[in-house]
RNA sequence: GGCCGGGUGGCAGAGUGGUUAUGCGGAGGACUGCAAAUCCUUAUACGUCGGUUCGAUUCCGGUCCUGGCCUCCA
């Protein structure tokens, strides 16, 4: 049974998805005019969790993630960089798709471009306007905020609150200083399509509601993104929907909370602004995926360096734990129950993740072969559901950590020098040993002298 | 001003009305030629003031501090 906190009642809700064979999710997807940040990344980690349960517990999901190709900020960087727009939402898109793939992120069912569906907006903005929500004032075309009465539901905010705030932005067109634009005009060079209003371009909020729609239904089960997002973004598609169709938009909103770094907000102009990109030379992904996963989705999380390096020593743990379990061929994934109860209580992936040391503490205690073999295919199981633990644990502490070439280590000759240092262990030779040991461990790769034979990793 | 969060041991971070979260780090021990890894033991805890209760870190109220949203933002 999956419970999940929902920002329109403010509580943890028993899931109830409108057909259970048939779960449908959105989650608003990146704008495509710079890389990918860790705030990002986090979203897109946390409900590609969410995701890869449902697909767990129902037989078809479709996970709609939207593509922003047209906006202004893009507008804005094709301006001042020089490059094109196609040029930068093309190159921005395929390196989010390659970051996500970093980062172990499932694909969604749909990746819609805003671009690619400008005649469904068109069409929802007309609906909007012969039903008496939206009009036309000289170019533009705005929601009339006024007309919709629950609008404010979702933040709860009352309109009165709204113009307290007084930083909604004034326009001699608006009816209302509230409303907001469904539609602009476009001039220039400024990419447009023509409507019935003239050669324009979508507002920001339409392209949700249009596409939400068109591949989830006018009525869908969750609808996902970052906390800033529920206002005004996720209150305006709600509001757009539901007038369009006179029906419930969406039943479960989620939401996370934010990434901050070194108790800062991430921001460009404090020069903290981590990409994913950037980070993946620092650590792999699935460092970063535990990093992102060792928080609850819902509090803030602060990334910093020392953080970092506990993901890493954290997985390191689980990792050794497999590693010095004997392998098992077993076709079935062993999925833990505890760690799936984790999981179905609200994605508590950092209980969940505590689910898994549990498994790799008892696999280090255990004296039967069998059990450790058993207990590590758990393991295993379980960490390869939310994306983790999927490479071979040699692997993983053999790889370099920079991706880089691997002739380094190819010139230290690793196995012939633990070769040459058992045999020297075995004359007793102990200081020729320990010569080889500490040469090595200069080069940044550490020994372990297991039951077995001598094991090796590298000083992540 | 309006609306939402959060305050847990050296650090990160779950959870619970009475019993060890976990990870990283510290101390001691076992194992080891020595290490490493692992295991065992151990120290350090629930902002503050009241209330409810046999008993509260956990529920309720006040208070202090702190973060976010109300404008583009994941």
């Amino acid at each position: 049974m999956l419970q999940i906190y929902n920002t329109l009642t403010h509580q943890k809700e028993t899931f109830l998805p409108l057909d259970a064979h048939h779960v449908g999710l959105y989650v608003c997807g990146p704008t495509v005019y710079d890389y990918a940040h860790l705030g990002n990344a986090r979203v897109y980690v946390i409900f590609d969790i969410l995701n890869r349960l449902l697909n767990y517990i129902y037989p078809t999901v479709t996970y709609v993630r939207n593509i922003t190709d047209i906006d202004d900020k893009i507008i804005q960087a094709s301006l001042t960089s020089g490059n094109s727009i196609s040029e930068i939402t093309e190159r921005t898109t395929q390196a989010f798709q390659e970051d996500m793939k970093s980062l172990g992120n499932v694909s969604p069912t749909y990746e819609p471009k805003a671009t690619e569906h400008i005649p469904e907006m068109i069409k929802m903005i007309q609906t909007l306007i012969e039903k008496g929500h939206a009009y036309e004032a000289e170019g533009h075309v705005l929601f009339q905020v006024t007309s919709d009465p629950s609008y404010g539901s979702l933040s709860r905010q009352g309109l009165e609150d709204m113009i307290s705030g007084a930083r909604v932005e004034i326009a001699p067109y608006k009816k209302d200083p509230r409303d907001f634009i469904l539609w602009k005009p476009s001039t220039g060079d400024i990419p447009g399509w023509q409507s019935p209003w003239g050669l324009g371009r979508p507002g920001w909020h339409i392209e949700c509601s249009a596409m939400s729609s068109k591949y989830l239904g006018e009525t869908f089960d969750i609808h996902a993104g970052g906390q800033d997002l529920i206002f005004p973004h996720h209150e305006n598609e709600q509001a757009q929907s539901t007038c369009c169709s006179n029906k419930p938009f969406v039943r479960y909103w989620m939401h996370n909370g934010y990434l901050i770094v070194n108790g800062e907000k991430m921001s460009k102009s404090l020069g903290n602004f981590l990409t994913v990109r950037d980070l993946l030379k620092k650590a792999s992904g699935d460092v970063l995926r535990y990093g992102l996963l060792s928080v609850h989705y819902r509090q803030p999380l602060d990334w910093t360096d020392a953080g970092l390096l506990q993901a890493q020593n954290s997985l390191c743990r689980l990792y050794t734990a497999m590693r010095h379990a004997p392998k098992e061929d077993a076709a079935s994934p062993d999925l833990n129950k505890e760690f799936l109860s984790a999981l179905a209580d609200d994605l508590n992936t950092p209980l969940a993740l505590h689910i898994l040391h549990g498994l790799a503490s008892d696999i280090n205690k255990s004296s039967s072969e069998k059990e450790k073999a058993v207990l590590a295919h758990q393991l295993k199981s379980s960490g390869a559901f939310i994306g983790l633990l999927t490479e071979d644990p040699d692997v993983w502490f053999q790889k370099s950590p920079k991706n880089c070439s691997e002739k380094a280590l190819e010139g230290l000759h690793i196995e012939c020098q633990i070769e040459a240092r058992n045999k020297a262990r075995q004359e007793r030779d102990f200081k020729e040993a320990d010569r080889i040991r500490d040469h090595l461990l200069e080069a940044g790769i550490a020994l372990e002298d297991a039951p077995s034979g001598t094991l090796w990793r590298r000083l992540k």
